[in-house]
DNA sequence: TTGTACGCGTTATCAA
DNA sequence: TTGATAACGCGTACAA
């Protein structure tokens, strides 16, 4: 099976060698801009950086021969004159899941392209490889170090390290680090607000994973708001697992409890279980959302847009939660470090599983 | 809605500067580590580096000193002495998605974690922010680039770059370049193999979105490999889409084309399609896998463990692509450069819908 | 076996 | 305004 190969596409490698003269494409330095333009490569160093001190003309004498030679300034060396290298370490627990990505995408914007680069490393959830990773970036003289975690649960702290340092999704658990988490009290506020919009009134909580903080406080949340409305759930909130599998299950469990009637709204720990228990209310014939109103959290658009009807979700931000842990790892490098938690907000996203 | 925040979890960052005193916390050099060890920095860059040429005590020596000052080498000023960085940069367009991250894991797997480390950036389809990156990535002196794609379509070559180029899941349109790609074809035909293997002879298949490469070349390898049985699918391939909603339609046409007793198998382009397709299915009353198997591919977990019964499906081994992606350009940045293209064969993963 | 001296490509200091 | 010169931290001929 494994040796299975396709009639035309296929192509054997060969044996060529491409780099022959490694000297041949090599690249021009500092020292070649300053002789083409005639100056020192001092004088050609200041009038590319755009410090003061140097004519116009020759600002420009030197520019125009960088461009002819189309010369790019070695960041390695620049590093070692300056002592900064213009690197972040990212190093990661969830790569191949869904959280991490968001979060990356959101540092990468915030660091312009050519102004800092992210080395990236997945640690697989292991703490040993975790170190591994950390001191390898270390010796790569990385300026910071954004630390995401796998699940938004407090995790040990690197400790004191030679640069600063910022945790992502999953905060410190030394509340003098600095962390940038999702606000997963806010998430389920938002829910219960939107639903109560609705004019649902009777309330149903299928949670998730008992054992993670984000289930229980998204529930807490939840619950407040509807405390704060004179409100209680119409059943006291299930907690189970993450998946479709298990809201498949609690909504059945939900309408053995408290019947059709007795729930015109449900809101659910995930995507995944709010698309479980939507399917499930369907093959009972039940209308979403006229009769029963679904309600998901993370927004993940697969779950969501595959969904009948697609499901109305809340969305961590975690692009913001990026860009907030760069923003303050800038700040950090710059010595305007502010240790500390940082909650960032969630946003409701409305669609056919709460209105028509 | 926004503003939106919980209640004891927020903490406001305070101002307090962390990193007062930089020269504190200067990392050890190795003129320290020499000092130290009462020898000269020449011979500590032996000792600790493990070549030949120094007394076994004196290295012993060195290392002491090196472990007692927690002495790590600075790896931009060993690049600058020996004129590889040790790091490679990594272009992705399509890192929300699904398929760039097994590349990169299997890339930072074959590279080990103290050796290499992997620059990511995401160009998000954009060929200007690609180039703007690549640039980023040569003035960083990279020792190699891996791009890597959205869609497996042959895409524009980077043209002779200063270092060498690897183009993973996507080929490079140049067949000079180095690519990696899957094995469509091949996995089209392991799909058949298996659901003869399950005893199905009336094969329908359902598609995904025809302008994709990958879409016709997996229909065309089914295609032989029934030919090859002396068989045909029984309804012309249907190209469409890559999502639920089109599998879900897509069943629908193929049973009012050929009825309940036409066909017993499907084949389809993708797992979200086969989730659609198994959805439809059940709702129709029709069971999987006994009266119609159903195989999809990409092996996308979310998809095939959601669906009821679990989806079969080929994976498409995007990790190897990785592993051998990056062992191709460190081959090549030995001047062992293989050019041409490489294919990695799928592999079959059978779940639910093709056994009971 | 060890140490001296120089180079890697850039920035920073200071005298011209 | 410019240009020698000395760092930055490490590897490496070459000489001792």
């Amino acid at each position: 099976m494994s040796e299975r190969r396709a009639g035309g596409v296929m192509a054997e490698p060969q044996m060529v060698n491409k780099v022959s003269k490694p000297g041949s494409t090599q690249r021009p330095t500092l020292a070649d801009v300053a002789r083409e333009a005639g100056v020192s490569s001092a004088t050609a160093s200041k009038a590319l950086s755009g410090r003061y001190g140097v004519k116009n003309t020759t600002r420009l004498a030197v520019q125009q021969a960088a461009d002819r030679l189309k010369f790019t300034p070695n960041r390695g060396a620049q590093a070692l004159a300056i002592g900064r290298t213009g690197t972040v370490g990212m190093v990661t627990h969830d790569l191949e899941g869904r959280f991490s990505i968001p979060v990356l995408l959101g540092a990468e914007d915030t660091f312009g392209t050519n102004k800092v680069s992210i080395f990236l490393c997945d640690a697989r959830g292991d703490s040993i490889r975790e170190e591994h990773h950390v001191s390898s970036l270390l010796g790569r003289q990385v300026d910071g170090l954004i630390v995401v975690g796998a699940r938004p649960d407090p995790r040990p702290s690197l400790g004191n390290l030679s640069v600063p340092v910022v945790y992502a999704y999953a905060p410190s658990q030394d509340p003098q680090d600095m962390s940038v988490i999702v606000d997963q009290q806010g998430a389920g506020a938002i829910a219960v607000e939107h639903l109560l919009d609705c004019g649902k009134k009777k309330i149903a909580i299928i949670a998730g994973d008992r054992t993670y903080g984000a289930a229980s406080e998204r529930v807490q949340g939840a619950q407040e708001a509807l405390a704060a409305a004179g409100m209680a759930p119409v059943i006291e909130p299930l907690f189970g697992a993450w998946d479709e599998q298990w809201g498949r299950g609690a909504i059945k469990i939900v309408m053995d409890r408290v019947g059709k009637q007795g729930v015109d709204a449900v809101i659910c720990g995930s995507d995944h279980i709010a698309r479980g228990c939507t399917d499930t209310l369907r093959e009972l014939g039940i209308d979403v959302p006229s009769e029963i109103a679904v309600i998901g959290h993370d927004n993940w658009e697969v779950m969501t847009e595959g969904s009948r009807p697609h499901l109305t979700s809340i969305d961590s931000n975690l692009e913001k939660v990026g860009q907030r842990a760069a923003t303050r790892l800038m700040d950090a490098t710059l010595g305007r470090a502010k240790p500390g938690l940082e909650v960032v907000s969630c946003q409701l996203v409305v669609r056919g599983t709460t209105v028509e």
